[in-house]
DNA sequence: TAGATTGTTAATCGATTAACAATC
DNA sequence: TAGATTGTTAATCGATTAACAATC
């Protein structure tokens, strides 16, 4: 029976989850079951059960998962199936990378616009886009209803960013600036990607590791 | 009493509360309590206090903490008084992106090479450096014995290099492509950054607002 | 049917929170 | 000293693992 709330936990391992069902299916795997797909996923078949289990019942006592069926649910789930437009504010060395590194129709997303404010940058190509001048971003939102952003900008010019963006109807931010974008805004979800502390960490991990 | 095995989630942790620590020191703070750390920080103070007596006693009943010391406490922890020469493999969009816009000395490495074997790429200055050919990648790592890699190359490349580069000496992967490292290589620590997933976890929230 | 494997409940483990004696 | 706040133990909460009846 599907929870109501998910934990989580649960919801970080979803993506990994539909990646590699993605790989199975590519390699012709027409099931699975929870036991195998947890050798290779370095889990336990236990968790892998109680995961899908939040969400409803996929499998088939002595069967198994049928792989495709199942990466195609977990798809929904995560919301693949629908394309929220998207934006990037800031096209310096990180947003550029950003934009054309991921592959965002996979993600559920679909870039549509990118936006600076320094005049070396504007009308430089990003993907197939063109970065337009951040006076313009008003404008655009209106006309084009954009749901999520990107936030690659300094992070001294992140919380009037938010807020403008909010007003406009942002309501996802995937925001690699180190600003905390208060939750108490209502109906606003953020992902933040802080890759100095994921770098740090390995920096502690690798002086343990010399330690022991 | 400091603990010999500290939990993921308390290392997770670390790194925030340095940057945190730092901005407070910035701003002329001396002192803090755990109760006021918490309320800036969204996290209870039992929890800070836990945290911090994983690695010994840096406060003072009835005073609190002194922001300078406790900060360059945490700092000598996470091992950032020491730089590890650090190379980045694969100078495409995000490599390039990640070589200059990471501060790595702040963050215990000293990036000193950048590969590719891309003609078009190799020669190119990524910040300081200019990209050499992957076939120089023995001799360098010889000479300059770097301890530390970022894998910014293709999935299907991984396996190679990441043997490749255990062979010389590497014992730090900062991983950006999806190719899960063994870990049963004994002595190597690593720490994923998979941003696809990051973005499919928002896609996940995104929806779930929607349908509240 | 017999064997396999799920869905789900119960047991365990670990992390967070609360409480408070120690002490600055 | 009295007040504040730590360090640390105990209680709670949540997530993971184990077990097994249901069932394909």
């Amino acid at each position: 029976m599907a929870k109501d709330s998910i934990s989580n936990s649960v919801i970080r391992r979803l993506p990994r989850y539909y990646r590699f069902l993605g790989e199975l299916e590519n390699n012709g795997y027409v099931r699975i079951s929870s036991r195998e797909l947890s050798e290779r996923m370095g889990l336990t078949a236990s968790q892998i059960r109680q995961d899908f289990n939040c969400f409803g019942e996929f499998g088939q006592q002595g069967y198994g998962y049928n792989v495709s069926d199942l990466r195609s649910e977990i798809g929904k789930i995560l919301g693949l199936d629908v394309q929220t437009p998207m934006i990037l504010l800031g096209a310096g060395n990180l947003g550029t990378a950003i934009a054309s590194h991921i592959e965002f129709e996979n993600k559920g997303f679909d870039l549509i616009g990118v936006f600076d404010k320094n005049p070396e940058i504007i009308g430089k190509e990003v993907g197939s886009l063109k970065v337009k001048n951040l006076t313009e971003l008003e404008d655009f939102c209106k006309e084009n209803k954009p749901v999520a952003a990107i936030l690659c900008i300094p992070m001294g010019a992140a919380e009037k960013m938010v807020d403008l963006l909010i007003k406009n109807g942002i309501k996802a931010f995937w925001n690699y600036t180190h600003y905390d974008i208060k939750e108490n805004h209502n109906d606003i979800v953020v992902e933040n990607v802080h890759l100095g502390d994921s770098l740090t960490t390995l920096s502690y991990r690798l002086n343990s590791l010399d330690s022991e």
